[in-house]
DNA sequence: GGTGGTCTATTTATATGATCTATAGGACTT
DNA sequence: AAGTCCTATAGATCATATAAATAGACCACC
């Protein structure tokens, strides 16, 4: 119940208190701070986070939104069970990638992508203009100067990823291109530790020409190499134990 | 900016006038309704729906963790562009598709679909537990019952690719069972029109004994042949004039 | 003449207190 | 028991006042 001093939720993330208190508070409910005890009412809140009710209201509305909450008269806020959470809501997924790293949600993420990816790659093929390959060539090609020192790496990645994504013409696709970016900033720390081992850029290449090609069929194996070797790291690795990266 | 009555407002979607709020803004901004005048105020939204401005910002706030909107002091509240908005948030998902039933957005929802569900067969048949097997058996039962017009079609139909995806024990794929239920659901008069001609209850069994035997590639094969189907007609249907059902 | 700082009007953000509404759970009745 | 009614509670709504942020106008200075 100790209050919490307004300039230290709203540090938390930029903006202004509703959203320091949207990223404080959410964060707390997927670590499962409020897990054994009754979650607090409106007015406690706003008194444990020292923000007036309007602030506490409009945080629990949003988290509300994203399926993290929700909120009855006579019954109160309660939290919802995580089958629930929005989990392509890029704020949800960032808690839950933040809270206490865990290999089981990379895997299960990467489970996604090897559905994902392939197909939309696959789609590429028939329907990426040319402005699509554009911005896959300028991926692959941030992917060689990163090569060399003179681009970052997970950076290159994701822009050849997401145009990938961009180019299937398909909304659904397109969307998962913050939820790849979330994900694979988010776990930099593991992803570099299997990136030496994992995909080159020849194998990147090789998902360009055959989108460029117009081969669907060729795209979708390209890119299922790409990810099912990523898949195949962590499943291996899945009862390594975690360390700090040197 | 015809003063709407609250009781109106209420009534749109069930709740209180927050929801009732999110309800119709939502879709007038998914219609377009908002398209080429600069978006209101806090202030006029407040007054055009009735209002106060504490409901005008709760709802304001739910949609923009929607990614429909967003707001800044002194430039005021702007609506996003389509690409930011959550497709995989079920409210999202229901206002696109009744705005202005489109074929092309089936077609692309189903693009999805033949990406994830037969994944997630293939998960099923390594992951799925007793209980899980048990749920399918439940759906496709139902859809027996369905056939001899003891249940509901769409009902068990949903049920028993709800139940596919759950199996699955990823998260990531159970997160669909929402979007899933959503788009089926709302697409009723189409997914009638074609139900005849597709997948067949014996189609589903053949899923159901491929992931009870274990075999992640059959399947994976079973369920992509029963939505590459829909997605086949769907895609020649696509110059098809829509009418109305008889 | 352009560069950078400051000022101001506007709009959202925050705070607070009063009042309304829905409802869980108990009290009461049959 | 089974149904009805009551009531305390917690969220929902409203109204109003004040603070904070910033786009754009304005001005001073080099």
């Amino acid at each position: 119940m100790t209050a919490m001093d307004p300039a230290e939720v709203r540090t938390q993330l930029g903006r202004n208190l509703t959203y320091g208190m949207l990223d404080t508070l959410g964060r707390a409910i997927v670590i499962g701070s409020y897990q054994d005890r009754v979650f607090p009412t409106e007015a406690e809140l706003a008194k444990e986070y020292g923000v007036s009710r309007s602030v506490t209201r409009e945080a629990v509305k949003m988290l509300t939104a994203k399926g993290l909450l929700s909120a009855r008269p006579r019954q109160g806020t309660i939290i919802q069970p995580a089958t629930s959470w929005n989990l392509f809501d890029t704020d949800v997924l960032r808690w839950l990638l933040e809270r206490k790293f865990s290999v089981e949600l990379l895997r299960h993420f990467n489970q996604l992508r090897v559905a994902i990816e392939p197909e939309a790659a696959a789609l590429a093929a028939t329907y990426a203009q040319p402005s699509d390959l554009e911005a896959i060539d300028a991926g692959l090609k941030r992917m060689r100067a990163a090569e060399q020192g003179n681009d970052d790496t997970l950076d290159a990645d994701i822009a050849f990823h997401v145009a990938v994504l961009r180019a299937s013409a398909n909304p659904f696709y397109a969307q998962f291109r913050d939820v790849v970016s979330t994900a694979l900033r988010t776990s930099i720390r593991f992803t570099n530790r299997i990136k030496g081992r994992s995909a080159s850029v020849d194998d990147h290449a090789a998902v360009r020409d055959a989108i460029a090609a117009r081969k669907p069929d060729a795209a979708r194996k390209a890119m299922k190499r790409l990810i099912g070797d990523v898949l195949d790291l962590i499943e291996t690795a899945d009862d390594e134990p975690e360390r700090p990266a040197d």
